[in-house]
RNA sequence: GCCUCCAUCGUCUAGUGGUCAGGACAUGGGACUUUCAAUCCCAGAACAGGGGUUCAAUUCCCCUUGGGGGUGCCA
């Protein structure tokens, strides 16, 4: 009841071990997007509580991808390593109730334990076991979970999860190099912080219980709890860079829009409700909510992300791309950009594509590069052909389309051959590919001279 | 092994007791006849199986099967 009325402060808490995963920019899309639907705040939190495996570079590249994708937190990031004082006292006071308990056993001994930690330190005297720890005796803390009754909390997308407490062991909540564990130190942040919505991957399902019962042993009402399903390769499985590009900068570097990836990743468990599917952000945020995620595992299907960029290309401002084409030729003159733009933009599928598909409007091709079509297209008699439609071109006025395609006609008709083995030779010879947008618009752009140039060079 | 979550076309999904089970990607076919795209049209394609509950189950319950996750002094 309290708590829906608390204002809503999700958080997005990686740990900078490794590159942003897919499931990982998911989940911070989902928490940014019921956070700016629901007028609350995002915040950014940085789990880095394991010395060993912690990566600055990872850290780096975490928050380029993040800021890459346009999913802008409020606050943050807070480093949890930073915070070290605050969960020491917090163990202390669970330990000071009874909550929690010293233990001593070594490395050795737990790795001769079958079945996990047997409780051994449990019942060790306080007395006894504070004197170990003051002859400076190396410990962990351990939580004491209940031995019996059961556990439940609400997960909002799969509703009352139950858990006998026999099945939770005494998790580790402070380790021997006195950094907490995951479990404590997210328990502690998401009260302080006073986090309302814990959204996260379901890998977390299982220790919910144990987090639920730490919230009760420090007297804090836990958030709200919604797991979010996990995405498999599209084979099933697990997505990894051996099946295929996994990581947010490895679709970043493949040429996808941040905001197709964006689309494309919150519609993986979650549809607005409608056939809508390539959306603005805005849409977006409006069409979102929780109850419309689904609890399914899903497969990341590379193909539909692909589709998706090149609608969001296609939704793309043609300024986007005669900005580029300035950067990729800086020494033309800029009315030339637009048309290429406009030419090219239904073509592109990603964004890097854009050098190899406009450089010959720029640059004057040094040979027939495109062997296949050349096969198909190019005979003996080609260079003839060229060379009537170049006398053709030239005695064009006014250089437009229609008075282009008329010039084809009549070289045609003349020499009696099908459109297409005039058209095609002409495209490579101007062009030196196959492929591309239509002739006419292509030679019109070039410009009468330039197009007589390379038509008579090819001979 | 034990615990736990999940289950609609190949994939992402709509659906919440009565629907010709809808859309999208992908696939196949067609149109646009200079190419490649883009675009438009058409087609094939799903309720995992078995029990219940009900006049009626894709929809509710149980079991099986399949898949995921957990079982760390990793997160």
């Amino acid at each position: 009841m309290t708590q829906e009325t608390k204002p809503v402060r999700v958080r997005f808490a990686p740990s900078p071990t490794g590159y942003l995963h897919v499931g990982g920019a998911r989940t911070a899309i989902y928490n940014y997007l019921f956070a700016k639907a629901t007028g609350g705040t995002f915040y950014l939190r940085i789990e880095d509580t394991d010395r060993k495996r912690y990566n600055e570079d990872a850290l780096k590249d975490l928050l380029r991808d993040l800021e890459w994708l346009a999913l802008n937190w409020d606050e943050g990031p807070y480093f949890q390593s930073e915070r070290l004082e605050i969960y020491g006292k917090e163990a202390q006071k669970l330990i000071d109730s009874g909550n929690a308990y010293y233990c001593f056993c070594t490395e050795e001994r737990l790795q001769t334990l079958e079945h996990g930690y047997d409780r051994h330190c449990r019942e060790l005297p306080p007395e006894a076991a504070k004197q170990k720890v003051e002859t400076g005796e190396k410990f962990v803390i351990r939580f004491k979970s209940p031995l019996d009754g059961s556990t439940k909390f609400n997960d909002l997308l799969r509703g009352n999860i139950e858990t006998p407490n026999k099945d939770l062991d005494d998790l580790v909540i402070l380790k021997r190099d006195k950094f907490p564990t995951y479990h404590l130190a997210s328990v502690v942040d998401d009260h302080y912080m006073q986090t309302s919505h814990v959204l996260r991957g379901d890998e977390w399902i299982s220790s919910t219980p144990k987090h639920v019962l730490l919230y009760k042993a420090l007297g804090w009402e836990a958030p709200l709890f919604c797991h979010l399903p996990v995405i498999l390769a599209p084979g099933g499985g697990k997505l990894s860079k051996r099946k295929g590009a996994a990581s947010v900068g490895d679709f970043r570097d493949l040429g996808y829009l941040p905001h197709a990836l964006v689309n494309f990743l919150s519609l993986l468990g979650w549809s607005p409700g409608d056939d809508r599917e390539v959306m603005e952000l805005k849409e977006m945020i409006e069409a979102f909510s929780l109850e419309r995620i689904q609890p399914k595992a899903v497969a990341f299907d590379e193909k539909k992300l692909e589709w998706m960029n090149g609608m969001h290309i296609r939704l793309l401002p043609n300024s986007y791309f005669t900005e580029e084409l300035k950067k990729l030729y800086p020494n033309e003159q800029s009315e030339k950009f637009l048309k290429v733009a406009e030419l090219l933009k239904p073509r592109l599928k990603f964004t890097n594509e854009l050098p190899a598909l406009s450089n010959y409007f720029f640059e004057r091709p040094q040979k027939i590069v495109d062997e296949k079509a050349k096969a198909k297209y190019w005979t003996e008699q080609s260079p003839e052909h060229i060379a009537l439609l170049a006398n053709e071109l030239e005695k064009i006025e006014i250089f437009n389309i229609q008075n282009i395609e008329a010039a084809f006609m009549k070289v045609c008709e003349s020499s009696g051959i099908k459109l297409g083995m005039l058209a095609q030779p002409a495209r490579l010879a101007v062009s030196g590919v196959g492929a591309g947008p239509g002739l006419w618009e292509i030679l019109e752009c070039l410009g009468k001279e330039e197009c007589i140039f390379r038509l008579r060079c090819v001979n």
